[in-house]
DNA sequence: AACCTTAACAACCGCAAAGCC
DNA sequence: CGGCTTTGCGGTTGTTAAGGT
């Protein structure tokens, strides 16, 4: 899905009808020397006049485009449009590919909110590209892990806080919606390197050593459901793969082994050892040990306070696993 | 067809660092 | 060194298309 391209509205040509309809925010205002600074889209006349203005004087002094009398712009918008839209070698108009968000994914879990650094890292894009993705991934994530609890029980009426109105460990958006969507829906699919939950996809669950953690650190959410799928799961030499149609991984879906749920709620069974994950602690010890998350300042939490960050009661909503299916033939 | 939701994108604002005089 | 200007960054909000109901 693309978004709105008003932008540069070369397509009308109509001068000014954007901002017409826009808010006040972004209608225009008067300086000091008369002059009416516009604010809202660009328009194609517009991009024309930076262009020739940048390569004529190089990307600098943008208060001069103003003050020269060329644009009604301030040097920041000027800026700001050149940087974002104008800059060649921008790949505008072209989705995050998967090997894209998996660098995304690692280089904020690295450096945090540093989208210009972050950036830096993929050719193409500019922090506000990063930036956008970053955020409406989030909010993917974050509507995908409030669908995933069950409905409230009449003794559970507290209010629970959204998924994200927390401030959560890096990792425990994951884990968060690892732990939601392993015990509360039968639609959540793992294909190649995309994990789907309600047949919409969630995140890529690339063959990276970083990815999420997800990618080495834990199991498959579910098992592959061909042989082809088994080839592109970790620790294979696959590249990633993009998220194929949605249509082509819909149908009945595996159970995940019984004892799965053991990593979970049993004292014995540990990630951390059949993983491959250093230390003792036990369940969750996967979303430190090993993680691209882990960062070289930050020391593990005690297991104890692993989950002192989330509500009391947000487990509450967590039902037993479902029994298993019936066997044809018990061993 | 109308309305609603979601995703993607564009562009603004405030703030701070860097540069200049 | 201090003040002013410019540049860059991150957060936030607004807009629109597409898909769903």
């Amino acid at each position: 899905m693309q978004g709105a391209k008003p932008a540069t509205s070369s397509s009308n040509g109509s001068v000014g009808s954007s901002s017409s309809r826009s808010s006040g925010r972004r209608s225009g205002r008067r300086d000091e020397g008369g002059m009416a600074i516009r604010k809202g889209t660009w328009m194609a006349e517009e991009d024309e006049i930076l262009m020739e203005y940048v390569r004529k004087h190089g990307p600098r002094d943008w208060s001069s485009i103003r003050s020269k009398g060329l644009l009604a712009r301030t040097g920041k918008s000027c800026r700001l449009r050149w940087v974002n839209k104008l800059k060649p070698d921008l790949k505008t108009g072209c989705k995050f590919s998967p090997e894209e968000e998996r660098i995304v994914l690692d280089l904020q879990a690295k450096f945090g909110n540093k989208w210009a650094r972050i950036a830096t890292y993929l050719p193409g894009r500019t922090d506000n590209d990063v930036k956008n993705f970053w955020s409406t991934r989030q909010k993917r994530l974050a509507r995908i892990s409030r669908s995933s609890l069950p409905p409230r029980s009449s003794k559970n009426e507290k209010e629970l806080p959204a998924v994200s109105s927390y401030e959560a460990p890096p990792n425990m958006e994951v884990s968060l919606l690892y732990i939601t969507t392993l015990f509360s829906r039968s639609s959540n699919v793992q294909c190649g390197n995309a994990l789907y939950v309600d047949n919409q996809y969630a995140m890529s669950i690339a063959p990276s050593p970083c990815n999420l953690g997800l990618g080495t650190a834990l199991p498959p959410l579910l098992e592959p459901a061909t042989e082809e799928e088994l080839l592109r799961l970790p620790n294979t030499s696959m590249p990633p793969q993009p998220p194929p149609p949605q249509q082509q991984h819909i149908g009945p879906l595996p159970q995940p082994p019984l004892d799965y749920l053991d990593h979970f709620t049993g004292e014995e069974i540990c990630f951390s050892e059949e993983f491959g994950c250093q230390g003792s602690s036990p369940c969750m010890q996967f979303l430190y040990d090993g993680s691209p998350f882990a960062r070289e300042d930050e020391q593990p939490p005690a297991p104890d306070s692993l989950f002192d960050d989330l509500p009391s009661d947000l487990f509450d909503y967590l039902e037993p696993p479902p029994p298993p299916p019936p066997t044809s033939s018990a061993s």
